[in-house]
RNA sequence: GACCCCAUCGUCUAGUCAGGUCAGGACGUCACCCUUUCAAGGUGAAAACACGGGUUCGAAUCCCGUUGGGGUCACCA
């Protein structure tokens, strides 16, 4: 049997954190098997589904690189196969009509709940006869479900499940006005798109019950059911609004590499021994449900944060100077010259192992890119006082005249020059650092020289010095 | 409230299914080393089997209970 995995999800506007694990544990699952991960978008309810919270889905899901089989199936494209199913059922007897009102069916909820009972509809049409219908009442179709005995999901996760079927009432498979719920939409359709196994939250679980109740009306097979812990917040409750981001672009737009995002979900709820870092083609590797955890796990910003610092440093120059220079550029509000792009390439060894975030390196990549003359910050001004000066221009004297413009030939140079005059080199290399980034806070001092090169490093510290003259 | 699920360092977790090394790793925290700043890196430290009963020579692991946490209870999805 071919593997068949989907994500479901409905449109809310963005891709929600934990939909994105969702997303990710299925199609890990599917590769893990050689089989196909489709994608479904649940958009039955118009009012959230707009276009442009389709649009978010898939670029979320995109962004973090899971690539879908085939095209997006959209269950509003389905409406009258579902109904076509509900009608199945109640020529079949497996369904039947309720007339009854909203407020009848309050009632009932409220009765229910003072007994204790799980079966909030009573029954009321379930065995009335059709002709005793009120006029001009629209009926919903129901499912008749089982009234004694239990139903059974046998969780790949959870393990096996039981309920009693008097927790389970006869719930609304069409509404009054033709159109199909959830519970019958999804069983639809899960079933029309093949799919083998179904992994979602565990919020769904309770779900599982019902719509298993539909595939056995309709006599189809039932798929496997993996339902995986939520992702909860800090303070243990599901993951909501008041966490903080929930869309996964917000992560983008903090600047956590995708890689990372990745990484750090996969993590959240399973687990393959020790191993912490690794990409999702190892984890396909290696991922089986098995592996899930059956508790919820908290989301923890800090280790995100660990694992985005540890790919990027790990990336390539080249692809991370590409990635950030739109952001660099954004915050200099002006297009990268030849020379600004070229430094920024060559300062990004040096300012990887210190970004958290591709944010966080954009930003620090600034000094490298700005014109002269610096505005230097407040801790660098103070670096920059008289006897600041008088360090840099000793500074100053001692490499302005290398042949060699390296990193190591000013080191060599500073070094002596501090040696000859008394002075520590931190005391001659605080002031040029100063001068050089604006900062008090930057890569190695003799890299940055390197880096901005001649002309540009005297031309910097000359206007610290208050020169005119390069 | 009813039904269902869960329980190892602050957090993510290994170990639980097939009971038996000082309960292992990672993030975070702290200390030290490295060092021109800040990071990165290296070394080390503090830090957990929720509680109570069983079963057993032996329990984080199996059973029961308690407590705590979570999820679901729509003509939303």
């Amino acid at each position: 049997m071919t593997v068949v995995t989907r994500f479901a999800p409905s449109p809310t506007g963005f891709l929600h954190i934990g939909g994105a694990r969702t997303a990710l544990f299925n199609q890990l699952y599917a590769q893990r098997y050689g089989g196909q991960f489709l994608l479904r978008i649940e958009d039955t309810d118009p009012a959230r589904s707009t276009d442009a919270a389709k649009r978010a889905i898939l670029d979320g899901l995109r962004w973090l690189g899971l690539e879908w089989d085939g095209a997006p199936v959209y269950q509003s494209d389905r409406l009258e196969r579902h109904a076509a199913v509900a009608q199945e059922l109640l020529d079949a007897g497996g369904a039947y009509r309720c007339y009854c009102s909203p407020d009848e069916l309050a009632a009932m909820r409220e009765a229910a709940r003072r007994r204790g009972s799980g079966r909030l509809y009573d029954g009321t049409w379930r065995d009335r006869n059709p002709a005793e219908a009120p006029e001009g009442v629209a009926p919903v179709v129901r499912l008749r479900a089982p009234l004694d005995g239990e139903t059974v999901v046998d969780d790949a996760v959870q393990g096996r499940v039981t309920v009693r079927n008097d927790q389970l009432d006869d719930m609304v498979l069409l509404r009054a006005d033709g159109t199909p719920t959830y519970m019958l939409s999804v069983v639809v359709d899960d079933h029309d798109m093949d799919i083998t196994h179904i992994v979602r939250g565990d919020d769904h679980l309770t779900n599982a019950f019902r719509q298993t109740l539909i595939y056995r009306a309709m006599g189809w097979d039932i798929p496997a059911f993996a339902h995986i812990p939520l992702i909860h917040g800090p303070d243990g409750a599901k993951l909501s609004k008041r966490h903080g981001a929930l869309g996964v672009e917000a992560y983008r737009d903090m600047g956590f590499p995708p890689e990372a995002v990745c990484n750090y979900l996969a993590r959240l709820g399973w687990s393959h021994g020790d191993d912490e870092i690794f990409s999702m083609a190892q984890a396909a590797d290696w991922f089986d449900l098995k592996d899930v955890g059956r508790s919820p796990a908290r989301f923890d910003p800090a280790k995100l944060t660990s694992l985005s610092a540890h790919y990027i440093r790990e990336m390539a120059d080249g692809p991370l100077a590409d990635m950030i220079e739109p952001l660099v550029a954004g915050l200099l509000g002006a297009p990268l010259s030849q020379t600004q792009r070229t430094r920024l390439r060559a300062g990004l060894s040096g300012l990887k192992p210190r970004a958290k975030t591709l944010a966080d390196l954009a930003e620090s990549a600034l000094f490298y890119c700005r014109p002269r003359p610096l505005a230097p910050d407040a801790k660098a001004a103070k670096l920059l006082d008289d006897a600041g000066k008088a360090r840099l221009a000793l500074g100053r004297a001692a490499i302005a005249g290398l042949d060699d413009w390296s990193a190591g030939h000013a080191e060599a140079a500073i070094r002596a020059a501090a040696e000859s005059s008394g002075e520590k080199l931190g005391s001659l290399a605080q002031p040029l650092r100063a001068a050089l980034t604006g900062s008090t806070v930057s890569p190695g001092i003799f890299e940055v020289l390197e880096v901005l090169g001649r002309a540009e490093s005297l031309g910097r510290i000359d206007d610290s010095l208050g020169r005119t003259a390069g």
